[in-house]
DNA sequence: TAATCGTGGCT
DNA sequence: TAGCCAAGATT
């Protein structure tokens, strides 16, 4: 849940969430449907997919239970290198380094001197720079200050300098540059007529959350007002029905949806078996 | 490897 | 208020 998501607002998913799925075993037994339903809000659907998968494969395993190394977990759905690492370090008390987006930031404003790293590429060293700097026996105390530091004081915008108890030994101190205008342009995303399909996504999963619909009862979601471009009077029909159904085939791709005939007339709904 | 995936708070 | 940002993973 915690993925690109702040913790203050996984915080009320994660108790409702444990609630209704208070183990693996009922969360490999629930339906699909349900456990999207459970994650409604939260963002990032896929997420919630790849959960309920890994729940499946979880209760598969001889124990029934997550396994504890990082080359196992890593095998896991929606487990990449940095939730394999927090898990080991914070569920299993391993002295494992994490680098999170808020530890990524901290380590690269102190301008670590690390001299066996300087050849490596950025995302090796950073790495390879968190480990060194891992205490030899509280990894996990370590790893949430680091996070702390990073989310409370050393922030994206703003960040306060004053406060920190780094700032003696941080390159960056002070710095002017933290609120510089050049930063990555983003490019355009995908969107049809100014709005971006994954709001358009959003708005198709929380209509099917009342209930299954048809094609055509779907195309009114693309009609949404939005300031960044006049509506086109004279669009086709036959595009926009084109937009929509190349958004229902993601969408189905990802196992958020599924899709019952063809045409304009198709059943839409939230996945009801597996 | 760059693009994609949601949502809501913050500045 | 428009854009930035968030305990990343996947293809």
């Amino acid at each position: 849940m915690a993925q690109q998501t702040q913790i203050s607002r996984v915080a009320d998913f994660y108790s409702a969430w444990l609630e209704h799925f208070p183990s693996f075993k009922v969360l490999a037994s629930a339906s699909r449907a349900d456990v999207l339903r459970q994650w409604s809000g939260l963002g990032y659907n896929n997420r919630a997919v790849r959960l309920h998968q890994l729940a499946k494969d979880v209760t598969g395993r001889r124990h029934r239970a997550l396994p504890q190394t990082i080359d196992e977990l890593l095998a896991l759905p929606g487990i990449g290198k940095y939730t394999a690492h927090a898990v080991a370090c914070f569920a299993f008390g391993q002295s494992v380094p994490v680098v999170d987006i808020n530890i990524r930031r901290v380590l690269s404003r102190l301008k670590w001197k690390i001299h066996s790293a300087s050849e490596m590429k950025p995302e090796k060293k950073i790495w390879s720079v968190a480990a060194a700097f891992l205490p030899p026996n509280n990894a996990y105390d370590w790893n949430q200050a680091l996070m702390d530091i990073g989310s409370q004081l050393c922030t994206a915008r703003n960040p306060k300098c004053a406060e920190c108890p780094l700032r003696h030994d941080c390159a960056s101190a002070f710095s002017s540059k933290f609120n510089a205008k050049h930063r990555a342009v983003k490019k355009t995303e995908p969107h049809h007529n100014g709005t971006p399909r994954r709001l358009i996504r959003g708005k198709i999963l929380k209509i099917l959350h009342t209930g299954p619909k048809r094609f055509n009862d779907l195309l009114p979601l693309l009609n949404g007002n939005h300031a960044a471009s006049p509506p086109k009077m004279g669009e086709p029909l036959a595009e926009k029905q084109k937009f929509l159904h190349d958004v229902l085939a993601l969408m189905e791709n990802d196992g958020i949806i599924e899709m019952h005939g063809s045409g304009t007339s198709a059943r839409i709904s939230l996945p009801e078996s597996s």
